[in-house]
DNA sequence: ACCGACGGGACCTCCCGTTGTT
DNA sequence: AACAACGGGAGGTCCCGTCGGT
C-alpha cells in the first residue's frame, strides 16, 4: 500500500513536470517511463489510461504552485503586504518556477481544448481558487481599511490574474524574466495607488 | 502559378485555425484535408512538411490579428484614443477572435518549447512588433501632450501585453468574453488616469 | 514525331542509369524527372508506366553495352585475340563502364524476382546472346585451327561469363577495378594455354 | 531474455530470407510481418529500424552460407581436396541454398550503392574473409606440396570468388543449376591441372 | 507535347494500452 | 507490483499515376 503511493508519487511528479514543459500531446508514456525509470507495466498498473495520469499531474502541479504562494502569504499581516508579496512570487517564476516549464494552469488552459474537458474543468476550478484567494485579501484590506472601499475586489483579481499570466508567457517566450519584472510593475504602483487614495 | 497560391491558401487558412485550437502537436494532417478536402497529395505537393505548414500558417495568424486592429488604430487620433481602442478589439476577442481559437501568439508561445525553436523566434519577433507598436502610441502621445513624459513607454507596452493575453487566456477558460472585459477595464481606467495627471 | 522519340530517348537514357545504379525499386519517377528536366505529364506522356520504362531502359542498357563490345571484336582476326580483347574490354568496366553503375545484366538478373518476370526473361535473352556470341568466336577458333577441338564451345563461353559478371560484382563492391583485372587474368591464361595445347 | 532472443531470432531469420529473394528496398516490414506471425509492435519493438534488421539479417545470412562451407572443409585435407569440395558446395546453391535467394554476398553487393555504406562495408569484410579462406587453403596447398609454389593464392582465391558469384547469378536468372555446374567444371580442371604440374 | 496539381495508397515509425511472466 | 513483449492502429512522408490546362 505505502510502495503504490510511493511509485504513483513518483509517476505523478515526473509527468507534472513533462506536461507542463511538452503539453499533453507532446508527453509520450515512453517520456514519462525515462524520467521515472519504469517500465510500460510499472505506470499502467498505477493509471489506467494517460488521460489519468494528466489529471493527477494537473492536480499535483496546482498543489505545487499553491503551497510556496499561500506559504509566503502567511508571511505578511497587511492587505498591501500580501499582494506585493503575491507579485514577487511570481517573479520569481522564470528563474526557478515551483513547476518548471511555467505555469500549469497557463499551459494547460491554452492546451485544453474541446478534447480535453476535464482538464478545462479544473483549469476553471483552480481560476477559481485562484481569484477567490485574491479577492479575500482585497476584503481583508477594506476590513482593516488599508484599501479603498470602491475597490471592487473581484475585478482586481481577475486583472491581476491575467497580467501574471500573461507575463509568465512573455518569460516563457522571452527566455528570461526581464518581462515578467517590467509587466508586473504596473501592478505594483496600482497597489501603492490604492493604498494611497483610501487614506485620502 | 494562380492554382498553386489558391490552394495553399486554402490550406495555410484552415490550418491556422487548427492549429490555433488544437495546437500543433494536435492537429493532424489528416485533420488539414478534412478542413480543406484534399488528399495527402494535394497538401504535400505545396508543402514539404508539417513544420513548414505551421510556420507559414502561424504567419497566416499574425496577419489575421494585426489587420483588423491596425485597421482600428488607424481610425482614432490621440493616443488615449488609440489604446482604449486597442483595448476593446481584444474585448472582442472571445465572442469573435479573428483566428478560431484564441490569440495565436499565446497559443503559440505556450507550445513552442525547445523541439519548436523556429516558432518560438517567430513569437518573439512578434511580440516585440507589438510592443513596438504600443510604445510608439506611447511616445506620440508625449508628443502631441497626451501621455505623461515620466511613462515608460516599453514597460507600459509590455504591461498592456501581458494583461491582454492573460485576459485571452481566462476569456478561453471561461468560454465567454465577461472575463476578458473585466480583466481589461482597470487598463481603461490606467490610460484615463494617465491623462488626467499628464494635465496637472 | 521526332521531338517525341528524342524526348524518349532522353528518359531511356537517364532512366537506364539511374536503375543501373540505384536498382529498379530504388529509382523513383522523381529521379527520372530531375534526371531529364521534364515534368511528371512529359514522362507519363512518352510511357504508360514505370515498368515500361524499366523494359526499354533495360534493352537500352543492352545496347550500350553490346556496341561497344561488338566493335572491339571486329578489330581483331583470330579467336584467341577476340577473346583477350573482349576480357580487356570488361576490365575497363571499373573506371568507364559503358552504363554507370556496373553490369545492367547482372544487377538486373539480381533484382528480378518473381515480381518481375518481364525483366528476367530478358536477362535471359540477354545472357543467351552474349553465350552464344563467345561461343561463336570459340566456334570460329575451332575452324581457324586456333582453338583445340576438344574445348566445349558453350562450357567455355558460360565460365567466361560468370567469372567476368563476378569479377564486375567484386569491383563494384571493392570500388576499382584492381579485383576486376585480378579476377580475369586467369582466363587471359586459359586462351593462351588452349591455344598452346592446341598446337601440341 | 530468452523470449526477445527467440523472436530477434525469428525475425532475423524471415528477413534474411525476403531480403535475399526481394532485395532490401523490395522487402516491406509488412513482408516480414506476415513471415513471423509478429505485428509492427513486435518488430520494432526488437529493431530500432529497418535498416537494423538489415545488417543483423545480413550478419545472419553470411552465417549460413558460411557454416555449411566450414563443415564441409573440415571432412577433408589435402588442399586440392578442399577446394574440389568447396566448389561442390556452391554446385548445390541452385536446388538447396543455405539462404533462399542466391548468395547473400552477390545480392547485398548488387543493391547496396552509395545509400548503403553499412551494408557495403559489411560485404567487403565478408569477401575479404572469404577471399582469405581460399588463399588459407592454397597456402596449406604449397606447405604440403599439393600445389605449385608460383601459384598466385591471393589471384586465386579472388578468381574463384568472381567465378562462382557470376555462376551463382546464372543459376538465378536460368533458374536451374545446370548452368552453375558448367560456370564451376573449369575450375575444377584448374585445380587438377595445378596439382599435376606441381608433381612435375 | 509538356506542365503542374492532385488523388489515393503504401511505407516506416511510433505510440497507447494489454497481456503473460516473474 | 513491476517487467517486457506484443497487438493494433495512427501519423507523417513519399510515391505512382491521372487529369485538366497550356
Amino acid at each position: 500500500m505505502k510502495k503504490t503511493d510511493q511509485t504513483k508519487r513518483r509517476i505523478v511528479t515526473a509527468a507534472a513536470t513533462l506536461f507542463n514543459r511538452k503539453g499533453y500531446a507532446g508527453t509520450h508514456i515512453r517520456d514519462i517511463m525515462e524520467a521515472t525509470g519504469l517500465a510500460k507495466g510499472g505506470i499502467y498498473g498505477n493509471f489506467s489510461s494517460k488521460e489519468e495520469i494528466e489529471v493527477e499531474a494537473f492536480a499535483h502541479a496546482l498543489r505545487c504552485v499553491r503551497e510556496p504562494l499561500v506559504e509566503e502569504l502567511g508571511r505578511h499581516v497587511t492587505a498591501p503586504e500580501k499582494l506585493h508579496a503575491l507579485l514577487r512570487v511570481y517573479e520569481r517564476y522564470a528563474s526557478s518556477p515551483p513547476v518548471p516549464g511555467g505555469c500549469p494552469i497557463l499551459n494547460t488552459s491554452v492546451e485544453a481544448d474541446d478534447a480535453h474537458q476535464r482538464l478545462r474543468r479544473r483549469v476553471v476550478k483552480a481560476l477559481d481558487g485562484w481569484a477567490t484567494m485574491i479577492a479575500d485579501i482585497v476584503k481583508q484590506g477594506k476590513s482593516e481599511g488599508t484599501i479603498r472601499e470602491d475597490i471592487d475586489a473581484a475585478d482586481l483579481a481577475v486583472h491581476f490574474i491575467a497580467t501574471i499570466e500573461g507575463a509568465i508567457m512573455l518569460a516563457k517566450a522571452y527566455g528570461g524574466d526581464g518581462k515578467l519584472v517590467q509587466a508586473l510593475r504596473p501592478l505594483h504602483r496600482l497597489i501603492d495607488e490604492e493604498l494611497v487614495r483610501a487614506d485620502t
